[in-house]
Parts: structure tokens; C-alpha cells; sequence
DNA sequence: TTAATATATCGAAGATTATCAATATATAAA
DNA sequence: TTTATATATTGATAATCTTCGATATATTAA
């Protein structure tokens, strides 16, 4: 038998008080997995702040290129992604293709993530 | 020239008003694409999922490992990381590892979630 | 029609990652 | 001291992902 009486003796100072209520289906775990991991990128991040701070102005992938390191087919491709994922709409116009963020899906992310 | 005037073809049905003013440094972006990149697992969602449900009550390795379906070593695995993250913490009694949710991390990432 | 521009796709290389079986370590129980 | 329990580490494999050069497609300009 465990005598240890070990919820005792570890001091919990934290000030957690949990807002989740129900614990994550695995089929809800998986869903948001898929999207937390394409926010696992520093360049995909760069993207979405820089749509971002458009507001509601579109932006197009080569303002993106030039503002960020990386090559015009590998942010083409992170476009592509984001905008499967439901985190970014598309829109073209012309030869050109104009994004803007989807605020839905954050506000979701931001629910999951009140885990503290 | 261009002349398609372009951001008035695009209709702007989206209700984004973006809360964020500053676009994120590479180096910010970098620092929670890191931990971002940990949320990208369905596994390790699951796991932060569990510990919350806790509340403020420490969980520990076994607890974990009888509610999802993968092996000891990969918890465990999953558990340094987070922890190093600084998602959770760690505190041993006994032979027994109890880990709690650290909220301060959570809360930030929500705020670099206020994208839209 | 020909040239230039904007974007996307293809294909491949290199890096990272999740996972588990086997094993190690450390603590508690018998 | 010997055995059982709790957790972590090691090493290896298979899968996934980022990235870019080259190329394709589609639209506009000359």
C-alpha cells in the first residue's frame, strides 16, 4: 500500500485553476493538432502577422515575399496550407491572390488553449 | 501599370478587425512557433487536456499512461518536453513524478492568437 | 503575338519528429 | 537484501515536413 500521502506532500503553489471542463476528444485532439502545427512554423506565424496587421486590406503573396526570408514557392506553399486549414481565405483578382485571415478558427484555438 | 483596381474587386465580406498592432519580430515568432509546434500533437494535447481536468490537483506518469493509448516511454517523452517548455511543471515524490499545468504560457499564447 | 508578371505545382534533399522495445535508475515493499 | 513499482533514457525506425530550384499556368502589357 502507498503510505506516501503524496498529494501532501507536493506543495502546490501554482495558481491554476483549470477553465476546462471536459477533457479533449481524441477526435477534437487531433482536429486542433492539425492546426496548432501548422502555427509551429516561425515563417507561417510571420505570414499570419503580416496578414494581420492589414486589418481587413488583402494582401497578396508577393507583399509576402518581400517582407519575409523565404522563397516565393515556399510561401506560396505555407498560403496553401493555411488556407486549407480554414485559417486564411483566398481571393483572386487578376494575375494576383489576395488573403486575409479567418478570425473563427483563432477564437476556437484561444478557447482550447484556457487550460490555466 | 495596373489598373484592375484590385482591393475594391475583392469583396471584403470577413468581420476581421485584427487586435494586433505590432507584426511579430522573427524572434518572437520563432520563440512560440517552438511551443506552438508542442500544441501540434494530438498525443501531447490530450495530455495538457487530462492535467487541466485536474485542476490543481498534480497528475502523474501511470495516471496518464492508463488514459491514452500510447506506451510509458512516449508519455514520458512527451512530458520532458512540456515541461522544458515551461507548460508544466514537474515535481517528484517518492517514486512518483506529479505534473501540474502552468497557466502563465497559456495565456500568452492566446493573446499571440488575437489575430483576427 | 510576344514578353513580362503573379502565382502555383513538382520533385527532391535534408532535417525533424513520434513512436516503441529494451534497458537503466531510483524508490519503496517484502 | 531481494523484489516490485514508477519513471526516464537510449537507440532505432518510419513518417512527416520545410525548403528551394525548376517548371508550369494564367493573366496582363507591349
Amino acid at each position: 500500500m502507498d503510505l506516501n500521502l503524496p498529494l501532501a506532500e507536493v506543495s502546490v503553489t501554482s495558481d491554476c485553476c483549470s477553465l476546462a471542463t471536459e477533457v479533449l476528444s481524441t477526435h477534437d485532439a487531433l482536429r486542433y493538432a492539425e492546426i496548432f502545427k501548422l502555427l509551429g512554423d516561425a515563417g507561417r506565424l510571420r505570414i499570419l502577422s503580416l496578414i494581420a496587421r492589414e486589418g481587413c486590406a488583402p494582401i497578396t503573396t508577393t507583399d509576402l515575399v518581400s517582407e519575409l526570408d523565404l522563397s516565393q514557392p515556399t510561401i506560396s506553399h505555407h498560403l496553401k496550407k493555411l488556407t486549407e486549414a480554414g485559417l486564411l481565405t483566398r481571393q483572386q483578382s487578376g494575375r494576383k491572390a489576395y488573403y486575409t485571415i479567418v478570425p473563427n478558427l483563432f477564437a476556437q484555438l484561444r478557447t482550447v488553449l484556457e487550460l490555466g
